[in-house]
DNA sequence: GGGTCCAGACCTACGATTTT
DNA sequence: AAAATCGTAGGTCTGGACCC
């Protein structure tokens, strides 16, 4: 019998091919067209050096913020660049990670390290008063460098509490009672293991039944922040995975669940930028121009167009607030696997319905251009505003 | 739309106690 | 003896009230 030492040629062989294999998937990992959302559960592979949070919070805060289409080139450029340098990914696990993985500083949160979030399934979170186990899951899914979908239990309770661990989100307590909270939401526990739910699941559990806005990259080391800051990104999240179309206080309240006090709160602490719009309407002399004013109530004042940037020089039009537009601080995501998501969510939602919902309320809505507002006006009338120069919407409808 | 103040709810840490 | 749970106090977060 050989000895302990011993390796067959086979396994030698065996061994080389592995090795091989597994350099032809680094390769592809490395590709810049790659869909990373395809991959590693969407976690997207970060530079060691890269925040996009303080590349953002450097820049002027006019930057792009005027165009959509440089906002998103800017964002482009922001996103996380893929380094295979640096073995950014931590690991939990017990039978498969060896000793020198192990409290290796590979095993570390870096500022570039970033999860995909959903915004829907933050703003769920939220809603439903689980961001707490929320961040849990979300930090699961990036230590589960496998993508097995389950993790030890001590082995992560020692990560996530242990003083001194560069995990450490909350004391031992906390932890277990954040499991307990996150039961058949974000996992189940069975034989020792932490078995992860997949987004679907635990996006049905929140009660998210569509993927409307598009995936953001949250940096892991806001996830290992105060439970406040991570709230608040979560709720930011929805400013970055959406356009910036005005949208009220009220509207927001009703979406995520956040009291208008404490979305400001949040925009300050993850720096969602805030802009003011104003709508301007006809000359504000004559009947039109009464009833309108009479129609927006306080919200209404006169603006004398000194420079002749409306029309004649000198006349005086209406002019109305509308609900602010924000910019949220983080990286857009690729959208990955979002549509059969969705599709699975609608399955989902389609078993046990009775009716019909839908919420037919007529609301503002607001377009990019004069076009496409026409269009959207002449189709199902109301309301519909467009961009202007400046801060100003032009409306047409009532 | 924005801000401040404040009471109550929630979160967390620490040490004591109970369970395995 | 070690691990898990509990009691409690202090810090943090949130929403309401009020005002601009």
């Amino acid at each position: 019998m050989p000895d302990s030492g011993w390796v067959s040629p086979e396994l030698l062989a065996a061994q080389q091919r592995l090795q091989h294999l597994q350099s032809i998937v680094r390769e592809q990992r490395q590709t810049p067209d790659q869909d990373v959302g395809k991959i590693d559960h969407g976690r997207i592979p970060p530079s060691p050096s890269f925040n996009p949070l303080t590349q953002l919070s450097l820049l002027p805060a006019h930057l792009g913020w005027e165009s959509e289409r440089v906002t998103a080139v800017l964002r482009q450029r922001q996103s996380p660049k893929k380094d295979n340098q640096t073995d950014w990914t931590p690991t939990l696990s017990v039978e498969h990670s060896s000793p020198i993985e192990q409290g290796d500083l590979a095993n570390r949160p870096t500022a570039g390290q970033t999860v995909k979030l959903y915004p829907d399934i933050a703003l769920g979170m939220l809603r439903r008063e689980q961001a707490a186990a929320g961040r849990i899951w979300l930090l699961l899914r990036h230590l589960d460098v496998n993508g097995r979908g389950w993790l030890d239990i001590d082995a992560t309770r020692e990560q996530l509490t242990r003083k001194g661990s560069p995990w450490r989100v909350c004391g031992w307590r906390q932890l277990r009672n954040l499991l307990n909270a996150g039961e058949n939401v974000f996992w189940v526990r069975r034989d020792g293991r932490i078995w992860l739910k997949s987004t679907v699941k635990t996006a049905q559990s929140l009660g998210v039944t569509r993927l409307q806005n598009r995936p953001v990259a949250l940096p892991v080391t806001v996830l290992l922040g105060k439970i406040g800051e991570v709230r608040a990104h979560l709720y930011a999240s929805f400013h970055s995975g959406r356009a910036d179309a005005p949208i009220s206080r009220a509207a927001l309240e009703e979406t995520s669940g956040i009291h208008r006090r404490t979305q400001r709160r949040y925009e300050k602490v993850a720096r969602v930028r805030r802009r003011r719009n104003f709508a301007i309407g006809g000359p504000a002399a004559g009947e039109n121009g009464e009833e309108r004013a009479w129609r927006q109530g306080n919200a209404a004042f006169q603006l004398k167009d000194y420079q002749g940037k409306q029309g004649a020089a000198g006349k005086t039009y209406l002019a109305w607030q509308l609900p602010n537009s924000y910019a949220g601080p983080h990286a857009a995501a690729a959208k990955g696997r979002q549509k059969r998501i969705n599709r699975e969510l609608t399955d989902l939602f389609m078993q046990g319905m009775t009716g019909n919902d839908q919420d037919n309320r007529l609301r503002r809505r607001f377009c990019g251009n004069g076009r496409t507002a026409a269009q959207l006006f002449s189709k199902t009338g109301g309301n519909v505003y467009w961009r202007g120069k400046g801060n100003f919407w032009y409306s047409i409808g009532n």
